[in-house]
DNA sequence: TGTACATCAGTGAACGCGCGTTCACTGATGTAC
DNA sequence: TGTACATCAGTGAACGCGCGTTCACTGATGTAC
């Protein structure tokens, strides 16, 4: 009953990802080296070819993979409240928690892009849109604070959006929704690349919170 | 009348940096090479010691170079408007037209850490903080929306802050300014570091413009 | 103004390192008859 | 059930590359007397 070449293969596949992961958090996105995950796994460099095309597509299933467990933290922490605003508060708050646990795998994501790799959009959009997506999702059931009119150019690229992710927004709501995950990122992006000075301020997390609910509060007031 | 020594040094030094910007657009913050700076240069790799202690201290150079080269041209434009509010779009354009034209500077200052290396805070925060002083002004200038009470906390970092800036701005104010401070990097960093994929927006400038109103809008509405 | 010495810029070779990728190969696992 | 062949995983050596940093050196520029 020895493991059958396609058991080993698939476990192969899983320690392969799994001490890139380990490599990426060691070394950082622009670091991830095929070399090194190699000999953590305890083979000869060339054996991973077996595997993966080039480092290229080792990042790519790292992009995924991160992508995929970013988006399924955050369903899962909106899907434990009720209301909407709750909501938003809850995926930005998923969202830092996760950066924060996984730095150099946000980096990846969020970062500056690795010189030389592009992901491929066809592996790689479906699951990076599915947290911006539900932004989306919940702004639609929130009443937006009024916006200056959108304009023309911007109408057109709305539409598309609303088509892909299937939904009805206002276009307030979707420029509200845009500047909250702008708030966001940017407030995560300060905080995990070292921005604020080290000792500035002395509890992020509370820093944080007031920011993403005053932003909430913002883009949609009570009533 | 030959250039003097000190000359020769100081223009030395100027074209480092000039290399070194350029070496920065084309390879990334992580790819800044001495060897790849010196040839350029037209001369030996060791040659650049006698002028740098190593590439983390060009790395130095290079961030606070493009923290005041940024700092100068947000507050230029921030000179040309009356208006605190209309201040605060044209540094938040200001920063996003900078970050466009030098996207590996920008990557430098505002994304991912280069592994490694470390910005030592003596030479660096100074600069690094002009930007935001400028946003905490212009905020103390306006009268904010209301913000849940700050946590005492964030009391004390707050009160650090009013000090190191010298500015009486109150706690709402400046969690508005800092909600602006990471709406604006988000939205830069969305842009610059390629997250939205190709086509989703066909002009972010407008993109970018909406949200920055609408943000500044929410935060210090209008009597 | 001229000489003796100190300072400094730049050279070239070397050290030791890690990287991605290719290639011909051995030996084990699977498959078709 | 047994044999012949095909597939596949992993090896080990090699290619060519670039990197940061050190070191002893040559020759030119500056300085003190």
């Amino acid at each position: 009953m020895s493991p059958t070449r396609a058991d080993a293969r698939a476990e192969m596949e899983r320690d392969i990802l799994r001490i890139g992961r380990d490599h990426l958090v060691a070394s950082g996105p622009g670091g991830l080296s095929l070399r090194a995950v190699a000999r953590d796994l305890g083979v000869v460099s060339s054996a991973v070819y077996r595997y993966v095309r080039s480092r290229d597509e080792l990042l790519t299933l790292l992009v995924v993979d991160a992508y995929t467990e970013l988006a399924d933290a955050v369903d899962a922490a909106v899907a434990e409240v009720d209301d909407a605003r709750d909501g938003m508060v809850a995926l930005g708050t998923a969202m830092r928690t996760w950066a924060l646990a996984e730095p150099a795998r946000w980096a990846l994501l969020y970062g500056t892009p690795v010189p030389g790799y592009e992901a491929p959009g066809e592996q790689t959009t479906g699951p990076g849109t599915r947290v911006m997506a539900t932004a989306v999702r919940i702004a639609a059931e929130l009443a937006p604070a009024p916006v200056d009119d959108v304009p023309a150019g911007l109408r057109a690229d709305f539409d598309r959006i609303r088509d892909e992710f299937a939904i009805t927004v206002d276009d307030a709501a979707l420029v509200r929704a845009l500047s909250l995950w702008s708030v966001i990122v940017g407030a995560i992006g300060s905080e995990v690349f070292g921005q604020y000075g080290r000792d500035t301020f002395s509890d992020t997390g509370i820093l944080f919170d007031l920011q993403l609910r005053a932003a909430v509060g913002a883009a949609f007031p009570t009533a």
